[in-house]
DNA sequence: CATGAATGAGAGTTCATTCAT
DNA sequence: GATGAATGAACTCTCATTCAT
């Protein structure tokens, strides 16, 4: 694929994202796409052939985005209970502009491929997530920071309650102040009270 | 409406709850009702207008049937720990079967609806069950059962995790000892320990 | 299938008959064919899935009437030599009109279903008019009207001639006379001179 | 034209063959020898404009090599039922294996052009065959090998079987057994028995 | 009430053909 | 000459929805 192709791709990858989080993950056509790029109808097939082949595309791009953005924001001499902070306040503001965001129809597309679940990318992201927090644990224990508990247990929990203030959120059913209650919870379940 | 369309509607429903839970929720048009249902084509307008209208009141009945399924369970002299271990105890069944239950079609129809959702039967599914909960933390704090707690965030934090839960249950990652573990922390961060 | 419904199936393939007539196998879409019946787009498939099925259909259909027009012009006390002149005559006029007839069409549905042939149309209709053929020409031996060859052979190598014609008349290279003299040929092969 | 030119126009026309032989005459995309010659999509469109001339040069290809072929294989002192012996063989071995050459393609075409029809190399194919022969017969008769018949009638007798076996060998009826008992026939009918 | 044939809008897809590089 | 991305016309096929019976 020459460079001017890989541009293009690019192109349509990031307009077709916009159109994922407007209309969702079903609700998009490859008519849709064509007309949000201002391609021809043929175009777009020579690069994808697919709605379902465009969305893991996007969301792959998204992933390899928002990888970058993790490593940047962590300093070199914080806390666990610092990172762990940092990290649950990404995930706030992460949360209170859920709506907006492609992982709407990246549910959406979650809960239409149930029965055939090969592309687990939402598993693999949740996992990974887990690795670090679970991490981040282990060393707070090591620290003194964090009580002796099961490390991946409490990194799943946290992930868990993640989890449901995300779909809550969709549901319109989420403040602030609910979240950060909630934020607060997860930190004194971990953090040793002296 | 004659006692024999309440009947024929209700079949109708019936019917088309089995094909929600079998091909989801946008997976589903007109005709595979009308097929499921082997009446006719037209016929299914005489009742319902659209599968969105059919599919909110699949959910409805579900709703009141699940209602009558619930106070069933609960025994007289129970304790608020006893209580508290059956609704956990049920949410694993829940959880177990969550692929083959008309859950997945509902949460896709709501991903589907994110932008105009009125509907939120979800979202007061899940503020009832919250409801319940707190009163049941609040028993529990008056008997010495439970620590203080905020009992409504207490109250959340577990719907919460219980929601993530099912999320993750969809990717195939959630197995019956990670369920155990979960739902241990969340009896631990009530139970007062002697 | 109801009356009517039998009806709008025999009208679409009386309709195709002559739009495939006009315009090959290869060469008629659904669209065309939708659009000689002046029917919508749908409605033909209610009927049939695609252009080929239809053309079989209108193939068998064509059979079952060929088959009646055969039978009615034997009389009674015909001779095997009448009844051979009178099958080449009939097969003589059909070669003059053949490029207004469907045989066009089913050869080149012939030609272009080469690989995958499992519906042997003009193979069974070959083999039917050997079978006819060869009683006749044991007939003709009994009674002493034609000499004593291999009836099987000699009814095949009419039929081959016959098809050489047919191929041959689309080429637009076979008169009338050059028909007669091959059907001189094939009746002098067979009748006893005296 | 260059040097260069002749040669890939050359390629592209022996690659063109063997697809046309695999899939036929319309199944033949200008796409399919694109890739088949593994040239570029607009590349192509220097040498040929579509498909329709890509197969008639192909065709006339075919034509001056398989001329060549025919004139080798005739001894000098050959009689004529020797030569008309050693040409029904051939056309034997061509029978057998007519389904993997590109006559089937041929007729394809031929079949879908029957309405403007001005390029008759079927025809022209046909015609010198029979000339040819009519010569051989005519040889034969003034030899005493064959009886008095009318050469060119017969010749063309001949062809007619010829062309009629072809078309049943496509449909999967011919036997070896059958081709060798209608050769049998057609050199009966010839031969002066004594 | 119930039927199911009929409609037509619209999504998907393929390819001949062009044209800037 | 050669490339291959881009276009757009042409088709296929599916359903929601209507309506005469």
């Amino acid at each position: 694929m020459s460079e001017k192709s890989v541009q293009k791709r690019k192109y349509i990858l990031e307009t077709a994202r916009k159109v994922f989080i407007q209309k969702g993950y079903k609700g998009v056509s490859m008519k849709d796409i064509v007309e949000a790029c201002e391609i021809s109808r043929g175009g777009l097939y020579l690069y994808f052939s697919d709605t379902d082949e465009i969305f893991l595309e996007v969301l792959k791009m998204e992933a390899e985005e928002a990888d970058d953005v993790f490593s940047v924001h962590v300093g070199k001499d914080a806390t666990a209970v610092d990172i762990l902070f940092l990290f649950l306040s990404e995930q706030k503001k992460e949360l209170l502009r859920f709506k907006e965001t492609l992982a709407v129809a990246a549910y959406e597309y979650l809960f239409s491929h149930t029965v055939a679940n090969k592309d687990n990318f939402l598993r693999s992201q949740f996992h990974s997530a887990v690795k670090i927090l679970e991490k981040l644990i282990d060393l707070g224990i090591e620290n003194g920071e964090f009580a002796a508990v099961d490390s991946n247990a409490a990194a799943k929990n946290i992930m868990y309650v993640l989890e449901g203030l995300k779909i809550s959120s969709l549901t319109g059913g989420v403040s602030e102040e609910t979240i950060d209650r909630e934020m607060m919870i997860l930190m004194q379940g971990l953090i040793i009270e002296e």
